[in-house]
RNA sequence: UCCCCGGUAGCUCAAUCGGCAGAGCGGGUGACUGUUAAUCACUAGGUUCGCGGUUCAAGUCCGUGCCGGGGAGCCA
């Protein structure tokens, strides 16, 4: 017999023989009979097994503890008391691998994050985890869907690098030299020594890469992992995280913002359709007010306003901050949370930054003071998405680039591009964990990518 | 990296002024029951994070290191 996932069993409605596999969460022993939860992670509901005590059931059932894997063979039946619809009356039962009580460290009983991130290796077999991982995978799918309806391509920027996107943070370098053997070796024979005959490090950002291949193709995007060497230790930041890196040619700053809250509303309106049994977890267990945000984000549009606007906001706010706010400051996390959680209760883009506080790459604006760069920021969570308008014109990049200091010559190719056929083209990053931390209600980023990478932390 | 809080049984946490190491859950054993975070009884389980110090006496006080959490910075 064909074995049947849990999610198309209770789907179907109607009774009849069935094959599940799936990993005990808990047996409750009654006399004569014992029920089994079995979840097999296809979704979030158990099924119960009602398993009698017979010579041909009992030797396995023994060994059937929280823990355990499992083939139950049987009959789909309607449940005669109440609390589930369904339940399986075994016939055959295999034991694959038992789970020893005594050692196994998942209990039938709500654990801390903190313990859990102990043992990543097995919290994927609890319900929060369980759904997060669906989750992650649903809203993967969604965002290439979502491009995919618009005629982007999805393009893969390399994961290996020799150009240290400015501005993104520090890099992790890369070598294959024998640690012992590189340090012995001046600069310049180290070099020759490596793999790549030059410094290599992992990809802090794919945009250059996005930038070049969107002059080219019209819209594209990346989504894949990206690395960054900083020493925070926050809830929201990891060494290793996915964006989502879009680059659209011919398209300008509003166009950008326009893309980058179309994008977002779809995600979240995806996660409510096809996600809903796990959201209802999170809803519950999780965040209480995360039904209410995540509609509250599709029911208006995201407040816009620049930078100077969003200084005059908060400084008429009449709130005492504890970072005062001035024209060419950078806006701190206390400002950000003002503006989308207590005065505009909603989704904001804050767009036209002075230019002291951003990359080079961005477009510098007329009033040659501004660049058109925008962050959307999201209650709780703070900057989702950063992007701006590119600096497509020739004289001004460089004159930006001399201006931070830069050389031009590692960064040739990138100026090729604005040497032949330039075009405008704006884009942005939106961190793929961040966007999971909005739409499940988790806290700590820790928690919402299978295997964490922070400083300090490499385990599994 | 900075500031604040914490580290006690497998897990979550108590322990009064410095004075005998505790509970719930989980585990084991038994009873009972169409159970469902089952219930009831009994039971085992400890380097009180490490190192150093003060004291007749340290889980408790001091120093230091490590780890975790929250906040900040950096950002996605």
């Amino acid at each position: 017999m064909q074995r049947t996932r849990i999610v198309e069993l209770l789907d179907r409605g109607e009774g009849g023989p069935v094959l599940l596999k799936g990993w005990v969460r808990t047996r409750r022993d009654a006399k004569g009979f014992s029920f089994l939860e079995v979840n097999d992670g296809s979704c979030l509901a158990n099924v119960q097994v009602v398993a009698d005590h017979t010579p041909e059931l009992l030797p396995a059932l023994e060994g059937m503890n929280t823990g355990a894997a499992v083939a139950v063979t049987g009959e789909l039946v309607e449940s005669p008391a109440s609390g589930q619809r369904w339940e399986v009356r075994a016939s055959g039962l295999i034991l694959y691998g038992g789970a020893d009580p005594e050692a196994f460290p998942l209990q039938k009983k709500r654990h801390s994050d903190e313990f859990l991130r102990t043992i990543a290796h097995l919290r994927p077999r609890t319900n929060k985890y369980g759904a997060m991982l669906r989750v992650r995978s649903e809203m993967a799918f969604a965002v290439h869907d979502f491009f995919r309806q618009r005629g982007f391509f999805h393009v893969h920027a390399p994961i290996l690098t020799g150009s240290d996107c400015e501005g993104a943070g520090e890099m992790f370098r890369v070598s294959n030299l024998e640690p012992e053997k590189a340090v012995i070796l001046d600069p310049r024979a180290r070099a020759e020594a490596e793999f790549f005959g030059r410094p290599a490090g992992l990809t802090v950002s794919g945009q250059l890469e996005a930038e070049l291949m969107a002059l080219a193709l019209g819209s594209v995007y990346t989504f894949g992992p990206t690395f960054r060497a900083e020493n925070s230790n926050t809830p929201k930041h990891a060494a290793e995280f996915w964006m989502v890196e879009p680059e659209v040619a011919f398209a300008d700053l509003k166009d950008d913002m326009d893309l980058a809250e179309d994008l977002v509303r779809h995600l979240v309106r995806h996660a409510l359709s096809s996600c809903s049994s796990d959201l209802a977890l999170f809803a519950s267990f999780v965040d209480k007010s995360l039904m209410p945000t995540l509609e509250g984000m599709l029911s208006a549009p995201f407040a816009r306003l620049t930078h100077a606007e969003a200084i005059r906001v908060l400084q008429a706010s009449g709130r005492s901050f504890e970072f005062p706010v001035h024209g060419k400051s950078d806006l701190q996390t206390e400002h950000e949370r003002f503006l989308c959680e207590e005065h505009f209760k909603r989704p904001v883009i804050v767009y036209d930054y002075p230019k002291e506080i951003k990359a080079f790459y961005m477009r510098l604006n007329d009033d040659e003071e501004t660049v058109a760069a925008m962050d959307l920021l999201v209650p709780r969570i703070g900057e989702l998405c950063g992007g701006s308008q590119r600096e497509e014109r020739m004289d001004v990049l460089v004159r930006r680039m001399a201006e931070a200091g830069l050389p031009e010559d590692p960064y040739w190719w990138y100026l090729d591009t604005r040497r032949f056929g330039t075009a405008p083209h704006a884009g942005f990053g939106l961190g793929f964990e961040r966007l999971l931390m909005l739409v499940t209600g988790i806290a700590n980023i820790r928690d919402v990518i299978a295997y964490p990478r922070t400083p300090g932390h490499l385990e599994f």
